[in-house]
DNA sequence: AAATTCTCCTGAAGGC
DNA sequence: TGCCTTCAGGAGAATT
């Protein structure tokens, strides 16, 4: 599932070979994505030289002269650079064509996003309201526990919620909550300085260790060169459920919070951290 | 205003 | 072998 490690991933692996490439050609094989793909979109970017690429959340800005694309990878997408091209798959709905190699955009579930604007791409209805970076000094202790005073969401919820800090999904925050030693459905505004602390601390950690491993691949994931990520051997929390805890050795619960499903250890988050 | 539920989609897995 | 149901999930939209 790409968080914002799988994004960041996606971004250094297809960044040094595009980037100030003129793009020579888009095919387009399937419009339908979450939103459907602006039909103009074709004629503005044929011919033009592609500036760079940035990632805001986990949405990937590809910035030109007179506009951006800006995409999103939904649950299920990935890019890949290819040298030379080949025949494309059922749900390889994407290619662009530079002069020395393809982009090539693969999304099976199609929750993906792929559009086009003209104006600010950080003013944009999808970007605007985004909460800060999590790597960025902005997101601290201070900032989480004063967010979390008015929140009586469990706490799982509070971080996965963008307007409060970006690129935390399901998998990091189960992980960021189990080595914080939090309870995933703590009340928000229960949540100490101290526990804050610690959580802004171990969101930052997990991630870094994410991007470092080239992402978490648990089915359709691939790194821009097709491999996987391989943070996927580094969960503590996530997709163990009833196996036993790598600190305390207790069967690790299974819960679901807001249609998610959730992992936690009931020793090392204990409830009366809730 | 905040919190919960619904929705898009496909592939995998389980039940019979 | 096959058909049906259920589940997974990012995150905006709709609803409570």
């Amino acid at each position: 599932m790409p968080e914002l490690p799988e994004v960041e991933t996606t971004l250094r692996g297809i960044q040094p070979h595009i980037s100030q490439q003129t793009i020579q050609k888009i095919i387009i094989r399937q419009h339908r994505l979450r939103w459907p793909i602006p039909r103009a979109m074709q004629q503005k970017l044929q011919n033009k030289i592609l500036l760079n690429i940035e990632r805001r959340a986990k949405y990937l800005l590809f910035r030109f002269e007179h506009g951006t694309a800006i995409m999103h990878l939904g649950m299920s997408g990935s890019l890949r650079v290819l040298s030379e091209m080949s025949t494309p798959n059922k749900h390889d709905h994407i290619d662009i064509y530079f002069h020395h190699c393809l982009l090539r955009y693969t999304d099976p579930r199609r929750f993906g996003a792929f559009l086009w604007t003209e104006e600010n791409p950080h003013a944009h209805t999808l970007l605007k309201n985004l909460g800060p970076e999590p790597f960025d000094k902005a997101f601290n202790s201070q900032y989480l526990y004063q967010k979390a005073q008015k929140k009586s969401m469990p706490i799982k919820s509070f971080i996965m919620d963008g307007k409060i800090v970006v690129g935390v999904g399901n998998i990091y925050a189960t992980e960021a909550l189990f080595l914080a030693g939090i309870h995933p459905e703590m009340p928000s505004k229960s949540l100490s300085k101290e526990q804050s602390h610690h959580l802004v601390k171990a969101i930052k950690a997990i991630l870094k260790q994410a991007i470092k491993q080239g992402g978490t691949t648990l089915k359709d994931f691939t790194q821009s060169d097709g491999k996987p990520g391989y943070f996927k051997q580094q969960l503590k929390a996530y997709g163990r459920a009833g196996l036993p805890c790598i600190q305390c050795k207790n069967k690790l619960i299974a819960l679901k919070i807001g249609q998610r499903s959730t992992v936690y250890c009931h020793f090392c988050q204990p409830e009366k951290s809730r």
